[in-house]
DNA sequence: CGGCTTATGTGGGGTGCCGCACGGATCAAC
DNA sequence: GTTGATCCGTGCGGCACCCCACATAAGCCG
């Protein structure tokens, strides 16, 4: 398969339906649908019923919990490594969580019966997607351990990172607020870190932009967090291409 | 089938077992072996090579991560609910969490191989590891929400009831220093906690032994995450059973 | 350009947990 | 009963992060 230019948005700019051979691809195509992602939209309430499941293209989104005083943190987040709706064929139809997106972009909507079906055809695609939700078990069990033990400025830099190995811009378009729920932390306590960090030349920012400019300095800030889930995901996503 | 003496190992004990028709648990059973699981016994290490699933029926096992600087948190238990060696068919092999039998007694242990095999027959026992793994990442994932916002108290109240809730005795073996490693805090602070706990006649211990004298005042204390978990192990797994 | 909205910077006070150190209690073994 | 190992209680200093409040600045829009 050629691949079409990077700013035309195509399945192929998925790492899960670019994995699949073109003959298991063709069966899916006809009903991918792609559909723009605007920043803060809820694709999943906890409990509620999902209609579809998303395969991100450009955007990326954070599946996050919400606690009963309204304090919330991500457990994890997908882009254009993964597929958003799990649950759809691990047989729970639901979670707990909720899945809002954090970048804006688009991604491909498959509905939830034809993924199921495609799923059980006990294939490719089914290979793939449990061994995508695996990745997804890693960085959700290294969020856990990182939010016990880490330091804000250590989850910062994680974070940044985790989210720039999933886009092809060197900007992000995020306000420290938004950062700072995603971390489930304060705001101020993201102001202090990025200011630190600017203060090193690792990252500038300004109302609302964040760019990174020394990916390496970061990595010398961040926790182990960053590497274990990046490299289980490579590990998990590239094994099954060479088979 | 009938139930046999709760103080015999059987199959049965393990509810993903005993979910289980007949017939499928007819063609796994002469490959279930009985094997006692002593406490402290590490079942995989991170990376390790795993060479068996375990179905716990009264030992209860602790996955966990330990960082680099040797800090260890739990990112969920496994006990007569579920099973030890997901990404044995999820397709990883390996993870980078190790299981450490927490709690000493029994379980049932499979060969990988057979494993594998099962679960791709597509049948009765995929559909319940499938929803067994769902029911895992939703501890995972309020383990991490847990670790951010809840205080030691409530954390140590959650895993205490979902202790409990794994194991027929109403009295635990164990040491608070295991009891930290577990929850990631110090010893200390969980010295603080349990004092707290016993000053208001909820639980009891001595030595290496906790009881739980208060069920509902536990559930009083602790943090929505013991319900949010347990609600939805309850949901994935009855489910199943009733088709 | 001026005003409004929204994002970011700063500071003071509080607290929950950490790290360390040590004293005291409990249990097992002989 | 004595010894010894292990487990539990306590105190003190420190720090990272929290909560609250307000100052400043950047960008948007008429």
């Amino acid at each position: 398969m050629s691949v079409p230019n990077p700013n035309t948005p195509h399945p192929v700019h998925n790492h899960l339906l670019s994995a699949l051979p073109d003959k298991d691809l063709a069966l899916l195509t006809p009903h991918l649908e792609l559909v723009p992602m605007a920043l803060g939209q809820m694709l999943y309430e906890p409990g509620g019923q999902m209609r579809h499941a998303y395969f991100p293209t450009t955007s990326i989104v954070s599946l996050h919990y919400v606690t009963e005083s309204g304090a919330s943190a991500e457990t994890a987040g997908v882009g254009n490594e993964g597929m958003v709706g799990i649950s759809l064929f691990m047989g729970g139809d639901t979670t707990s969580s909720s899945a809002v997106v954090q970048m804006a972009g688009h991604a491909y909507r498959v509905d939830r019966h034809v993924l199921k079906q495609e799923f059980d055809r006990a294939g490719v695609l089914q290979r793939l997607l449990l061994r995508y939700t695996q990745a997804l078990m890693t960085q959700m069990a290294q969020t856990a351990a990182c939010n016990r033990h880490h330091s804000v400025e250590q989850q910062l830099c994680r974070w940044l990172l985790l989210t720039m190995d999933r886009m092809p811009a060197g900007e992000l378009v995020m306000t420290q607020e938004l950062v700072a729920s995603m971390l489930g932390v304060r705001r101020e306590s993201v102001t202090d870190a990025a200011g630190r960090l600017q203060g090193m030349g690792y990252i500038r920012y300004r109302r609302g932009h964040i760019s990174v400019l020394d990916r390496a300095g970061l990595e010398g800030r961040t926790c182990e967090c960053y590497s274990v889930v990046k490299k289980e995901i490579d590990r998990l996503l590239s094994d099954v291409k060479h088979r």
